[in-house]
DNA sequence: TACCAGGATATGG
DNA sequence: CCATATCATGGT
């Protein structure tokens, strides 16, 4: 039984920059990426279903497209409802860009990339469990070693389904991690701390004793104060969750290194803004924050591609090494 | 080779 | 409250 679904996201929305995130960005072990559609198994409950997801994008830059999303391996409509669900958040189906938009059209830099990418939305993580595993295991290493270090988990624990004869990996759930020990994740490369961070997390969430259904009903502010609690978990974590797992538009990463590399690459500083300047910078982004800072990734990250494609081209002009 | 990476904690002042 | 050491490994 295929389940399908139609979500109709306001305009400007361009699902290609989905495709483009999960290409050249972490977690693409996750995704099965082809011509015009993404695929990704999830977990839920004693299930595991595969959701693809199709836009029906119209020539107009301007025109919102159509969003087809199908879930397979479902066993009732109510999971298949769950799936979609995850997805419809996922794509952040249900935000306005246009108050983003709007709030920095007076910044150059800013209204610059929100033309050259215009349309362009979070592609949230499915939960906000999931957000925090990421967020502990991105914390201070690069995001090349952070994703070979997410890779491992998932294949040390995620659940498998095989969908028309091919097979996909769905993120572990908090049970599939809290049956791991810390030294099942030291033979992955992963340090003691981070691998205790990761698993005491996970069997906190599997045990009852933390509750993250009920960060939805919190302010950012309180579920932040929530979630330092948690050892392992520091503010920068709380805001990761906060951002990319709950999907709050509102959400200012100031102490994120990436964040702070971006404002003095594009506004021209001669020095990295501090934790504070970054506060009193962004004050007029109120109300979307985590966009803005999703844009000013998203250019840098583009910036760091392309330098480091112009530098392999020139110290491989001929697909050989050169040796100076 | 140092130093940095989309940090967190523990410890000492 | 602020400064510093430690963690562990990959990229540059």
């Amino acid at each position: 039984m295929i389940y399908t679904y139609t979500l109709t996201p306001a305009a400007p929305y361009r699902f290609r920059y989905f495709k483009e995130r999960v290409e050249t960005s972490s977690n693409s072990y996750l995704y099965r990426i082809s011509d015009d559609q993404i695929a990704r198994a999830h977990i839920l409950g004693d299930d595991t279903v595969l959701v693809r997801v199709r836009a029906e994008q119209p020539d107009s830059p301007d025109a919102a497209p159509l969003l087809h999303l199908t879930v397979e391996g479902a066993p009732a409509q109510d999971v298949a409802d769950r799936a979609a669900a995850v997805w419809r958040h996922m794509l952040s189906a249900d935000r306005d860009l246009a108050p983003f938009y709007n709030a920095v059209a007076h910044d150059d830099i800013l209204r610059g990339l929100t033309e050259r990418y215009k349309g362009m939305h979070l592609l949230l993580d499915s939960d906000p469990f999931e957000a925090m595993i990421l967020a502990i295991i991105g914390q201070q290493v690069n995001l090349s070693f952070a994703e070979s270090l997410k890779k491992s988990l998932v294949e040390l624990c995620g659940r498998h389904i095989t969908v028309g004869g091919e097979t996909f990996v769905a993120f572990p759930g908090p049970e599939e991690i809290a049956r791991l020990t810390a030294d099942d994740l030291r033979a992955h490369k992963y340090s003691q701390r981070k691998a205790e961070y990761v698993v005491d997390f996970a069997r906190g969430v599997a045990e009852g004793s933390v509750d993250l259904v009920a960060l939805d009903a919190m302010s950012n502010e309180e579920a932040i104060q929530y979630l330092v609690k948690l050892r392992g978990v520091g503010r920068w974590s709380a805001e990761c969750v906060l951002m990319n797992g709950l999907g709050r538009p509102d959400l200012l990463p100031a102490a994120d290194i990436g964040l702070r590399n971006a404002i003095r690459h594009f506004y021209g500083w001669e020095h990295q803004p501090t934790e504070q300047e970054v506060r009193d910078f962004a004050a007029d982004w109120k109300g979307c924050e985590s966009y803005a800072t999703y844009y000013l990734w998203t250019a840098l990250g583009a910036e760091k591609a392309i330098a480091a494609a112009r530098k392999k081209r020139k110290s491989t002009p001929t697909g050989k090494s050169f040796h100076s």
